[in-house]
Order: C-alpha cells, then structure tokens, then sequence
DNA sequence: GGCAATGTCTACCAATTGGTAGAGAAATTT
DNA sequence: AAATTTCTCTACCAATTGGTAGACATTGCC
C-alpha cells in the first residue's frame, strides 16, 4: 500500500516518538530505530516533521497539552488547602498509570541541556505561577503550613515527579512496580505530604 | 610532549566524563568531544578505557565511591532519628554544591534504560538496605513517624535528589541558583522534611 | 648507550547519524 | 480521463560515531 489516506501516521509518530524521547532521551533516539519500530521509513517521519528537533518539539507541545489538562481538569473542582493538592497528585498519577511515558519526557526535558529546556519552561511557566499563587493564598488563610511558597512548590514537584518517575529506583531496589504498589505509594506520598502541608497547630489562645 | 609521564590523564578522564556523562547523558557524550574538551586525542581515552561503556562504568564506580564516603561520615556520629537524617541531608547537599557533577551522573544512571543502571544498583543497595534498616528502628523507638520504611525512604530519596538535581527547574522557573539560594533550599528541605517525618503527638495517656 | 615499557599520536574503517532529491502510487479535483 | 495533490518510498550523501592498527616519542632500567 502506498499513500494511502495514512493520515493518522501523524499522531503514530508523536506517540512513539514520545516513548522513545521519554525513554532513551534525545539523543538516544534515531530516526532510523524510530521508524522501524513503526513499521515505517524514516524520509516518512521526516516528511511530517522537517527535523528530529522540530519532531521532539512537536512531542513536548503535544504533552504539554496533557499536563495542562490534568491540572485544570484537578482544579476546576474549586477545593482549597490540603484537598486540592490532594487532588492534583491524585490526577497526576493517574496521567502516570495511564501514559507514563509524558513523565518520562519530562524528565527527559527538564535535563538543563535538553534541546528544549526552554521550551517546555514557557510552557510550564504559567502553571507554577498558579500554583505558586495558590499556595501563597492558602498559607495566608492559615489552611497550609507558612513557608517560602516558591521553595515549597519545588519541594512538592520534587517529592511528586520523583516518585513517580524514578521508578527505576524502585526496581533497583527489588520493587516491581504493579498497579497495586503504585497504589500504595500514592497513598504514602500523600501521607507524606499531608504531615508536611498541615499547618502547625495555633499557639495556645490568649484570652 | 609526547609520552609524558601524563599518569593523571586517568584521572582527568575521569573527571571531565563524570561531568559530561551527567551533563549530556550516555547517548549524547562523545569520545571525540570527550577529548576536544581535555586536548587530548580520543585513542588517548581508547588507551585508558577499553571502550566507551568501559568508561562509564569506571566513572560510575568512582562517583558511588564519593556518594558511600558522604554517607558512612554522616553516619559515624551516631545521632539518632531526626538529627540523623538531617546530617545525611546535610551531607548530600555539601556534595552536590562540591560536586554537582555527581548529582547529574545519578539522574543519569537512575534511568531507565542507562546502560549500567543495574550497576549502580548493586553499589547502592547495601546503602539501601542500611538506610531503610535505620528508618525501621527509629520507627519502633518512636523518633519517626510511623509509616512503611521503604516508602518512606523513596519519598525521602525523591524529595532530596529532586530538590538538589533539578536545578534546571528552578531555572527555567526564574530562579539563579547562588550560593545563598542553595542554602535555603536546604533549609526549607530541612523543614519540608522534618514537618514529614516528626512523630505525631502520643494519644493522651490512659492511667 | 641500548632497550623494553609506557603513553600519545596519525591514519584508517565500517556503521550509523540526520538530512536531501526525487520517483512513483493512491486519492482528489477538474 | 487527465491533472494535481498527498503520501510513502528508494537511492544517496556528508558528517559523526566507537573502535583498530600501528608509528613514534619519552621514560626508566641495565
């Protein structure tokens, strides 16, 4: 069969190519392995993406759109304090059972020599701002333990995304990583969390 | 110069791979660039190391041998709960501002599909096994909050070599990261942490 | 001074890399 | 049915990759 309506050889390639970035990383990734692993000639990826690099941006703009939708879609129920973090981890591992790979590209990009460190930087820009916000106004209304809500931001992330990334930590370590364990690790994060999030009790009333 | 007593070019290997490997990656490091950067010729490289992978696995070796030291002398004063995992913080976070090149070499070798992530794995489980063994007895003497040891630990492990590697988060995020600005994060990991791991209050005593 | 060991180099090489040029099949438009 | 557009392919290519073979310089030993 020869050009055929394959017009969803597109999204093929985006996919793979996004496990293959999240897995070997960028540089790791050849066109050639790329395109065998899909049954394809690589002139056909290079035909839909000019170059491997606009490929890779393609890639992170497409999971970009993931992130973003999984924290709107975890803010949009309008919760405050402990129970919207709660929410948002909760969504982001569900987006990490349901295509780990993202995670992997995020690790992948978030490298400070990745080609497009910067990129995904714009793109992430605005949802730490909100974040930062929100948790800047949930420490003011006493809901969540006072602290420099930047560096607590960066706390979470590193608590969140490492745990859930470095899986490979885990199977070193003699973990299989099953649904079940996933599971529970969700829960000890989020236990973790919340003895870290919960505001400290108010000093004794004075009258 | 030729044939120079150069008996520290091993050692000049060494280092300037230890940077690039955690900077670039396996994939994306070359001999030839490898040896650009040391002005030297990459059969010179080919001389000390047999191959490429023979390279690597003697930087991570080296890199393991620093990371055990930093551990085993933060544990030698014998403290206990808290205090312990604050030195070992402490600890790491005096490695990476020494050298943060070992910090990228362990994001690197932590990946998935790194050519001796197993490697690694064997150095490290014995500072596994102690560490989580550690967690266990504090635990049961009532200086840690309780919880499942070996989760905790990648809790733990997440929040302290995300916080310290991802420097390019903070980047990307605004952030510079001085001196000063490592000190606080420290800090405010200190606290992140201790907020985590503090015992809950005994329930009110029965007679 | 001769000589073996050591260390660095030049000269290659086969394989793989990202990328170009353009042929040719199928689908769509006219 | 002819012409055009869309899509995938074959055929190349220059540059780079990890690695081999071996020349040649320096050093330390006798």
């Amino acid at each position: 069969m020869r050009g055929v309506a394959g017009s969803d050889t597109r999204r093929r390639i985006l996919d793979t190519a996004l496990t293959a970035f999240g897995r070997d990383g960028y540089a790791g990734t050849s066109l050639d392995g790329l395109a065998a692993e899909l049954g394809i000639r690589k002139q056909t990826i290079l035909y839909w993406f000019p170059s491997k690099l606009d490929l890779f941006e393609a890639v992170v703009d497409d999971a970009a759109v993931d992130l973003a939708d999984a924290f709107d879609e975890a803010a949009a129920g309008g919760l405050a304090g402990l129970d919207q973090v709660q929410a948002i981890v909760d969504r982001v591992f569900r987006l990490a059972v349901h295509r780990p790979q993202v995670l992997g590209l995020v690790r992948e990009v978030t490298r400070p020599e990745s080609p497009t460190a910067s990129r995904l930087g714009t793109r992430i820009r605005p949802l730490y701002d909100r974040a930062r916000d929100f948790l800047t106004r949930e420490m003011e209304a006493g809901r969540i333990r006072r602290s420099d809500p930047a560096m607590l931001l960066l706390s979470l992330y590193s608590a969140v995304v490492g745990m859930v990334t470095e899986l490979e930590v885990q199977r070193t370590v003699g973990f299989e990583p099953t649904l079940r364990s996933t599971v529970m690790r969700r829960r000890e994060l989020m236990r973790f969390l919340r003895a870290a999030l919960t505001p400290e009790p108010p000093p004794p009333a004075s009258p």
